[in-house]
DNA sequence: GCGTGTTTATAACGTAAGTTAAAAACTGAT
DNA sequence: ATCAGTTTTTAACTTACGTTATAAACACGC
């Protein structure tokens, strides 16, 4: 991306990275959304003590950077889970494209209300179910996604998640994980291998997550 | 509000509940955007088990039912805390104006963001925080809304919030925020006395807080 | 295959927060 | 002022999850 590149060429750009890498620091003003192509991501915050909390997993085809449509700086930082393609839209340049076409900014409001229930749902999560019900709910969460996405189609999901990721998604220490991963091995409703998660007993896994109601 | 009044007057109408009401449904299609302008009100789920998580504390000039602008059902049930007044417009009403005025929608999507970082920054204290700083953290957050909005200007705020309710938006349960509060009480950090709380060791507030960082 | 670094498993123990219960303090209506 | 209903306080006891530590299982470069 040399300074030679014309304005055309900035307005989409694609990119990639390996495995655990910062695409976004905190601070920094890059002025691109980003939407992830292959491979995982997360959205996460630090705090003060040095704790990790993730605020969303992102899959191929979510958006990262989105703040940057009304604000200038990165507020959450986003890194590669797994090696990552992506490509990244500057914002002055969408900008441009909702205003010729208005009903694209909907599209935007759209987005955002969903991620922002998505956030809510984890709210409800961390605040009122224990351990066990969060698990369930995240994998049940996952399996859907990239079912909708066409990147799962049985009862197996790729599963590329340390027990210390998924425990800084919950709430939780990487030690009460591997408890409740082991408690629910054992009452064979599911098995990790290799990077592959597989649910053995959907029910009783929707059953642990109560996941009739949102 | 009866089948006599003209289209014009139901784009926007006013509205006022006393204390303890449902103003939205969940499964309601009411297709309002609801602006608070007095009082205060809640965004509350509630579990399969009953349990209750409240999602935000709305203040005046809050907004409610933004799932609306995208969706044509009551996600969040919203109920009064205290007496409210509000005002509520057609979200059809809404999009004809934005068709009108491109620009109008981007505050849409600023309050989308907005409103997605403050159920972040609640989905942090509930993950990686404990009891004392999640409290600390509420009232600080509740001090500065309200000086915003020239509801408050110095160490005293309104307080209408039950320990129920503190414990359904932190996570708890009422008999800890009761101890909670007697120990912040007796370091003479702050006082709620008749609705009011008062913040007596501010510098003490936002140690306990780690207000530093979002 | 071997060594190094990372991740997971398990155990023993500690603690913040939950549960239950009962009394005390409010609140508002009459 | 009195009463009924609600909210808060406090205490005793329980528990889910955290902490610390160590060993076992993987992963991967040479």
């Amino acid at each position: 991306m040399g300074a030679s590149l014309g304005e055309g060429e900035r307005r989409k750009t694609a990119g990639s990275a390996l495995a655990r890498q910062q695409i976004l620091r905190p601070g920094e003003a890059s002025g691109r959304v980003i939407v992830l192509r292959q491979g995982w991501a997360l959205r996460s915050a630090i705090t003060s003590d040095g704790r990790r909390q993730v605020l969303s997993i992102l899959l191929p085809g979510d958006i990262a950077g989105g703040e940057f449509l009304m604000r200038d700086k990165v507020r959450v930082p986003v890194q590669s889970l797994t090696p990552v393609e992506y490509c990244s839209f500057d914002v002055t340049y969408l900008k441009e494209i909702a205003g010729e076409n208005p009903a694209f900014i909907w599209t935007f409001v759209d987005l955002c209300l969903s991620s922002k229930e998505a956030s809510e749902a984890r709210l409800i999560d961390l605040g009122r179910r224990n351990a066990e019900q969060r698990l369930a709910r995240l994998i049940l969460d996952l399996h859907r996604r990239l079912r909708e996405k066409g990147l799962s189609n049985g009862a197996t999901i790729p599963f590329p998640l340390r027990q210390q990721t998924v425990a800084d998604a919950l709430g939780l220490t990487q030690v009460h994980v591997s408890r409740v991963i082991r408690s629910l091995r054992q009452s064979r409703i599911l098995q990790i291998r290799s990077g592959q998660l597989t649910i053995l007993d959907m029910d009783a896994l929707m059953a642990t997550a109560e996941f009739y109601e949102t």
